[in-house]
DNA sequence: GTCTATATGCTGATAGAC
DNA sequence: GTCTATCAGCATATAGAC
């Protein structure tokens, strides 16, 4: 890995920890181990590199098909869209990897608690805050609920409060179990509840 | 209000939108409309202020009955035990009261964005976050669906799955609507949406 | 309880040797 | 691309006059 990724790499723990402005620049350095002015041949500035991170996880969420942050979400797609429908255990193991994913993914985690932290003081951040973790969660799965309603898979009549009320529990417990030493067994174990209880809610 | 009132009540509006970190001792006393080393009169240091905060939410907290974190929560666990049931509307009207006081109450918005800025950089501020936006919260509502299939108006095998599905809209409607420029309205409109589906799927 | 003055250290950033 | 040296500004906090 080159200084500029170590650099990268390094600026994003901290920032998802400390905050932008809790974390020096001569932070960064001493965690890559140079000094910081050696930092500056890298970047122009500490907000540089911030920009950075946002910019490359751009470019990750990007690459993957959709904004649902999974990097195979298609496989959903294509059983709601095949002719069998999905099973439940099917869509608890779907959740659970949406789940471990923006909870511990090496970049995902922490750059959401990078936002999460950082979304009140610039409304930039703020805007981009919502739309991967609320509005494009929500649109994509409306459309993936609406198929699968259509389907005669699930009973339902409204597409986007069911995929708020698939989302939602997973939004709640991704922020309950995001902390330093709570247990994430527990929140898996948490989120299958949830997950069948939906099931079960709106089965045919 | 007492100078060490409005410092207090300075430092509140500064910490949650520009975080603990991000704010000075001289931002908080020109906010006031004093010398930052007058400040060190009524506060001994900048943590102290901080710490005083969260004291006094704890206190506000308490002086509610319950941490579902509503000034009137009484009248839904009323109605729940009281011969009639609580109807649709007015589930909506409750829900629409604590999706309005967490985001909107001077004290208790302001509070909650400290707090999510705030939860990183130390375990006790993660376990104060957690315990009152999702444990408290939730383990009331659980006691109180439960209370409420047991006399038949809500129909449900899992009263805690169902204090989840109540709960968790809200709390995702709260951290969409909580932006700048943010439009409340919508956040009403898309939260009593949720309720209404809420009833649709659990009622008798 | 406010002010001015001051101490001490850390901040982001630059210049220039190697 | 690393280092040392240096900068000006701002941070938290204290001392003491009024």
């Amino acid at each position: 890995m080159s200084t500029k990724e170590q650099i990268v790499e390094e600026a994003l723990t901290l920032f998802s920890s400390r905050g932008y402005q809790g974390t020096s620049v001569k932070n960064i350095a001493e965690a890559v181990g140079i000094k910081d002015s050696s930092l500056y041949k890298h970047f122009k500035s500490k907000k540089e590199i911030f920009e950075t991170i946002v910019e490359e996880m751009a470019r990750r969420m990007e690459a993957m098909s959709h904004t649902f942050g999974l990097p195979d979400d298609t496989s959903m797609e294509e059983a709601a869209l095949a002719y069998g429908g999905i099973t439940e255990n099917e869509l608890v193991v779907l959740s659970k990897k949406v789940f471990l994913f923006y909870l511990q993914d090496p970049f995902a985690g922490r750059f959401r608690r990078m936002l999460t932290i950082e979304q009140y003081r610039d409304k930039e951040i703020a805007a981009v805050y919502r739309k991967i973790y609320m509005e494009d969660s929500i649109r994509y799965q409306t459309v993936l609920f609406g198929d699968m309603i259509r389907q005669g898979i699930f009973s339902g009549t409204d597409a986007r409060a069911m995929a708020v009320n698939f989302y939602a529990p997973i939004f709640f417990l991704l922020n309950k179990y995001d902390g330093g030493d709570s247990n994430v067994e527990d929140g898996l174990e948490e989120l299958e509840r949830q997950v069948r209880e939906f099931v079960r809610i709106y089965q045919k």
